[in-house]
DNA sequence: TCTGGTCAGAAAATCGATATTATTTACCCA
DNA sequence: TGGGTAAATAATATCGATTTTCTGACCAGA
């Protein structure tokens, strides 16, 4: 019997998270061909984990399946960009009201843990802060208990992280105080005031994406 | 050189489609595990693409994977319902004021066109109703230009399916005259009437959520 | 030179077999 | 007799090899 709680995964998953952060963080660059032979050799395993990782990424709109022609990464665009930041605002806000309404003290605790956990980080340290970050915000909408929505949100947020990583992160958090910015929004959610946590929420993520837009051009024009 | 349009689909596709349409309409039941070896002889193919064709499924909340366990059909619960036809709710609205702010000739070509083909249909050829029922729901959000956004509806809507075939097909089009409903949504499209083609649709959806819900109590009370 | 078709090489899709892992059943000991 | 352990069984996950399909280069004819 296994009796440790650190069950090695399986190679599908191995494959599918290592694969992801690839795509996430960039080492794979949109619209590249995501060869099978490839991948093998770099993940040291068989096909079937590697094709099974791949076509769970579809899924997550992160990888295209091309008819008989193999996989890819999927494509990034302004258009693409702008589309993805205005469902998240739409969704997103959708899932902070019925956190809050649904609001408890276990989901306030594990909020504010999440939060602290986040500043403390240094921001030298990218994935690992981005993986808090994303636990911040994926708490905020917690409270709401529609799963389909918060897998919705899970995805958007995902897909959002790629651009952030595509524009150099280094740039990412310069301009504006995003430090405050998140405690604003918590302490709005933790007083259980919506409509000023959905405003804040919102203007957040527009703010970014302006940023990040502007950023695009810069680079576009270079 | 392929003059034929008419490709023979591969068979992961082939596994795909036929699952998932076993999953729709029933003859797989909610929860029920699906056995690798008993899906290869009923659709007569190797092991391979049965597990991809079941991961695809997984993105569409039709399958669960479990851990190290194989693959069942996701379960089926008023809640879960409750949720579809509420997110359906809001993400259609979405879309269809999106869909008529862009609408165009072509649009409103393609719309009327499936309108008239979903009418003509006789209601006995139950699966071809849904699949020329769900052509016009659909056709009627084309237009809106956020592909992601169109997934989810898409995805949303044969959730939604699922529960109209457990709830008995045949009782779904008797009490209420669903043809009229069609016909006034559709009118309220061409005239661009945003608004009244909204708040018809989403009437429409209550109307047929409510009446589900009510069969399925007395269903469970039986 | 350009068009169209054919052929070789590469890649993907699929299969059958093997190794792993979960689940059930039978058994032993308290 | 009941709880827990261990073997047996069933099913999954994975691999390596085969078949099918695509891609790009080459050559012939116009």
């Amino acid at each position: 019997m296994q009796m440790d709680a650190s069950q090695e995964p399986s190679s599908t998953q191995r494959a599918y998270l290592a694969i992801r952060r690839m795509i996430l963080v960039g080492e794979l660059a949109p619209g590249e061909k995501l060869k099978i032979e490839k991948l093998r050799q770099i993940l040291d395993m068989g096909g079937s984990p590697i094709r099974e990782a791949l076509t769970l990424l579809v899924s997550d709109l992160l990888v295209e399946r091309l008819d008989q022609r193999g996989f890819r990464t999927s494509d990034v665009s302004p258009s693409n960009f702008a589309e993805i930041l205005n469902l998240r605002c739409h969704l997103e806000e959708m899932a902070l009201r019925e956190s809050l309404a649904n609001a408890d003290h276990a989901w306030e605790d594990r909020l504010v843990i999440s939060h602290h956990r986040m500043m403390r980080e240094p921001r030298a340290n990218v994935e690992r802060f981005e993986e808090l970050h994303k636990a911040f915000h994926m708490n905020l909408l917690n409270g709401c208990h529609s799963p389909v929505l918060l897998k919705f949100c899970n995805q958007l947020y995902d897909l959002n992280i790629r651009y952030r990583y595509l524009a150099g992160q280094a740039l990412n958090y310069s301009a504006r105080d995003i430090g405050k910015e998140h405690s604003d929004i918590m302490n709005a959610a933790v007083d259980r005031n919506t409509d000023l946590a959905c405003r804040l929420l919102l203007d957040h993520y527009r703010n970014t994406g302006a940023f990040l837009e502007k950023h695009f051009s810069v680079e576009a024009a270079e």
